[in-house]
DNA sequence: TGGCTTAACCTAACACCGTTTGGTTTGTGC
DNA sequence: GCACAAACCAAACGGTGTTAGGTTAAGCCA
């Protein structure tokens, strides 16, 4: 089949695509051929619009971020914007979490990774950081965000629990960990973002 | 070549080779062909010591990870266990960036990882903090170091670098964060976990 | 209207990957 | 002395990302 009548594909198809594809089978699950084959196409198509597969998930992964809110930076409460940033940080990578990994080697389109970055960091200068603790701030929270999203507490257990019930106990609770792992996870992002806030808080009083 | 009269191969020569190739050459880069050339075999070869390329990434990840001191959860002082671990985990980590994606994919060999996941647990409560807590903390200080590791600030800025200076006004000054990335990766990191520490004492005395 | 260019698809192949099978030889225990 | 296990190898299987070259449709311009 050559050039059809209309287009079969689109970037945007390709992407959408590809999204549903990670997260219903996870990341290795996306190859180009079978990419192609959800799509009704051969892989070799896929080069038509996109230059490589890294490109794509890139893209993908640009998509995804745009759900990151840093919009509470324009007010003078840098707590207000530090904690609505990260929260809707994790929210966006929880809705993906096989995406995670790409999502985690570095910022997916230049510009609007940097107009975030501008942002983080403009809101705490406004509201008097000093520019280096600007910067250590938002890599700090970004480290908590990206740190809950990737080792999502879940994973640290294996799959047969009763071998280390006896064994150490004072994990002897553990293996509720795995059904309540979500929840967990989820209090042990709020508390390490409370406790984080609360400390800043603490420093910025001394800084004057 | 059958059965050499003394054995080429084992465990720890092939694990020392591939943690090599990995922080020489990254970690797309080890693959059982190439590990097998730079031991001067096969690839077939290696697992017959290996059943698997994961097990052996494991085997490496524990190893690893064996350089992380919980030893000051001992004490009566959680702060100090903290800190230790923290540090401890997160040294190890950066001594090996390109074994990070490993690293946080879950616990290596189950004994040594449980081992330390109690003594963090059990120093924690011992404490005085509530087992719920304990668990927590641990997690949430998991998440630093793994975030920290995972996205070494350097990361986040591409090559080219005057792209941006004059589009966004606040990264004015990301120009020198290439430069700086370590030593601004390492006072984030410090910050980060301070504060964390700091708000989590707050937090302890309003639990009584 | 006719012709040219470009876009969008295809088939076929390349080099690589992790892993398996089956074979050969050497060392070890009975 | 003999069986057996261990340690290597060659060759192959099915998969991967990517490229080259071919074919046809759509869009543009004379």
């Amino acid at each position: 089949m050559p050039r059809p009548t209309t287009p079969l594909l689109s970037r945007e198809r390709i992407r959408a695509t590809a999204l549903a594809l990670v997260d219903a089978d996870g990341l290795d699950a996306l190859s180009m051929r079978r990419l192609a084959a959800a799509l009704g196409v051969q892989a070799a198509s896929l080069y038509s619009h996109y230059r490589t597969k890294d490109e794509l998930l890139q893209d993908v992964a640009d998509a995804v971020m745009s759900a990151v809110d840093v919009s509470d930076f324009a007010g003078v409460d840098w707590r207000a914007g530090l904690r609505t940033w990260a929260r809707s940080y994790r929210a966006a990578l929880a809705a993906h979490p096989n995406l995670v990994p790409v999502l985690a080697s570095g910022p997916a389109r230049r510009e609007t990774a940097l107009a975030r970055a501008d942002a983080v960091h403009g809101g705490l200068v406004r509201a008097g950081w000093p520019p280096r603790y600007a910067t250590m701030i938002g890599a700090s929270t970004k480290y908590l965000v990206l740190g809950a999203a990737m080792s999502s507490f879940s994973r640290g257990f294996e799959d047969d629990v009763q071998v280390y019930v006896d064994r150490y106990p004072h994990l002897d609770q553990a293996h509720r960990l795995r059904e309540h792992a979500d929840e967990i996870d989820a209090d042990s992002f709020d508390l390490a973002l409370e406790a984080f806030v609360a400390g800043l808080a603490q420093l910025r009083a001394t800084l004057g």
